[in-house]
DNA sequence: TGGTGAACTTCTAACGTTAGAAAGAATCCA
DNA sequence: TGGATTCTTTCTAACGTTAGAAGTTCACCA
């Protein structure tokens, strides 16, 4: 192994620095060396010593020499390793997002929010998409011990609560959205269950007695499928409307697909509903395609809520109604969470509840 | 600041540690100081150098020796430290995917493919979403080189070629997508042109005669959308079909919203048309909608046709006929590309071709 | 002109890992 | 038992950064 490192390492340099090399037969082999504060130093005429000092704002630097170190650095392009910082400070300013997949549109987003919030604090996101292999979602309670990373944000999604409790890594830990009740980490999320009532309150409003909950996750435990059927159910009863469990249908994931082949199932089972509530809107598109199908019309025969207010839900035909999360202010707060946790203050609130807002469009109209 | 670092740190690992602090009165304050290879090595038994020999895999270790190192290895959880490992070793099996925005159904995707495809080497993806931020952009030809990554795959957008063959940083880079003429960089995508002319060709057998082109980035020099025009034009010859420059609508960015605007352009501009190629599926939706609203029925009336084959494509109404790229050999390739100029081996080709097929759905029947 | 700081340099050490060299220990075979 | 061979340890150095300590230079002011 090593003879084979050795003997390809230097073709990569060789090749990448063809243009550096002189062919003059003296200076042959330049190679464009990773500039350090030694290079920076020699070139502004200063000791490396006072450019560690500009460059992590300590004090007695005269603003003269300030500008030399500072105009060093521009012309050279110089940039702290972070190895040798992160080895000696040990902190690494990056931080893991893990999310089921990056590429539904709700986490797209959120992750989009993540990425910008934290930079502007200094630090780099590290997306874990870790899907549906328990090996990946696994590592996200391991805390990624051989990847140098100073927190986790974590949007549970099949975890078990035990395993969560049974955490040993001491990697700070912020969960997003899924709340593990007693395990003590601090939790985002907006008010699952009163928005699930403002749904149903909704298509009360519009007439609507028959109402089905689409998108259950029943193998999960204290899921936010879970706290929305609550809300759901509690809903109903405020709205003085009746409860069937075989208006309930459950998914295994939250997909277009899952939607449509849960609506179809819907459907086949013959008991009779006026509006259909999807605990996500990823559901609603499936559901809409299994509907149109059918020849079904949206709203006329049947109005379709959901959560999370994706694009589609604006552009589709008919455009969704939904609950519209404040993604900016869920990446905010949950970021804010952590970086509170991993700089060992106290947290104000272990529970943090984002805004959001009700969106009536045509699916409900 | 160090004061303050010394004074919290701690807070955070006592906190995640109360398990372990033992109250007995002597060891009150074991801190769960990082496995290092020293304590597997006291733990073993043996000197630091032999773990290390077994670590990296290195001759003259006894299978008795092995055996009890990895033991200690697992029951300490070490894992090697990252920084430590790159800054002595200089490679810190990272590299960066730089991609416009996350949030798009195309780049999502492909993002999610190139994450497992280089996990499955060994490799962490860092994905830069530089959205429109030149500054952002213009890091990714600077080679982050604060951030010690190994390798770049960079899908452009509105990066000018000459920025590109300017290029000082020696990171090993792929180009996905955008193709830089005489940059010299590797390329990986679908045939622009050949596709193009494949859905004139598509339209042209369904009957359609008036053409529209919507997406153009005129702005942009050789970008994805200038070779899907050309391959447009192409076809309309091929087809007998006259080109009209009218009938072009040209974008600032690929989304539903700028799909819609230039839908209008193109309705309120009162040139007819039957039909519109749009250059990206995201474009498509956003038409949709805008001929939704103005009554104008698909594929009745106007048939749409576009690239990428998202997953609105195939779910929404109408759903869309799309040239649907092979995104997972898409992903595979670029890294395969990169992987190669990373090891300094030689490319096969600097250019390479991924298939795609065309999706006929309702937008063109 | 001497004194006093501030500004700057030099020196040392450390973070965790890896690699070569050299020296020491164990094992094997004759 | 001797010598050769394989295994293991010890020693040294390096990657790039940061921080303290101690020493040097410089400018300013009394």
């Amino acid at each position: 192994m090593e003879p084979v490192e050795a003997g390809q390492k230097p073709l990569v340099l060789e090749e990448s620095a063809d243009h550096d090399v002189r062919m003059d037969g003296i200076a042959t082999s330049i190679r464009p060396k990773r500039v350090g504060i030694k290079e920076v130093a020699s070139l502004a005429g200063v000791s490396w010593k006072t450019v560690s000092n500009v460059v992590n704002d300590r004090p007695h630097v005269r603003p003269a020499m300030r500008e030399k170190v500072l105009a060093a650095i521009a012309e050279l392009g110089y940039r702290p390793n972070l190895a040798g910082r992160q080895l000696r400070q040990g902190s690494s300013m990056t931080i893991v997002l893990a999310i089921p997949e990056i590429t539904s549109p709700y986490f797209g987003k959120l992750a989009e929010h993540v990425i910008t919030s934290a930079e502007s604090r200094g630090y780099t996101v590290l997306i874990e998409a870790y899907g549906e292999d328990p090996t990946r979602e696994g590592r996200v309670l391991e805390g990624y011990q051989n990847r140098l990373i100073d927190g986790i944000i974590y949007s549970a999604q099949n975890v078990s609560p035990e395993a969560v409790k049974a955490r040993q890594d001491p990697t700070p830990m912020v969960l997003l959205g899924e709340r593990i009740l007693d395990s003590g980490l601090p939790h985002v999320a907006i008010n699952n269950n009163r928005s699930a009532r403002e749904l149903v309150s909704h298509l009360a409003s519009r007439g609507r007695t028959r109402l089905a909950f689409l998108g259950d996750r029943p193998d999960v435990g204290e899921s936010v499928a879970g706290l929305r059927l609550e809300g759901f159910q509690e809903g109903l009863l405020e709205n003085e409307l009746t409860f069937d469990q075989h208006l309930v249908m459950g998914v295994q994931r939250y997909s277009r697909d899952e939607g449509e082949m849960a609506a179809l199932r819907l459907l086949n089972s013959g008991v009779p509903f006026d509006s259909v509530v999807c605990a996500s809107d990823i559901l609603s598109v499936g559901v809409l395609r299994a509907f149109r199908r059918r020849g079904i019309r949206v709203p006329q025969d049947v109005s379709i809520v959901g959560w999370d207010d994706i694009p589609e839900a604006e552009f589709g035909a008919p455009s969704l109604t939904s609950i519209s999360p404040d993604i900016a202010a869920l990446a905010e707060a949950s970021l804010e969470q952590l970086l509170t946790v991993m700089d060992g203050r106290k947290l104000e609130n272990v529970e943090m509840e984002i805004g959001y807002t009700l969106k009536v469009r045509e699916s409900s109209f």
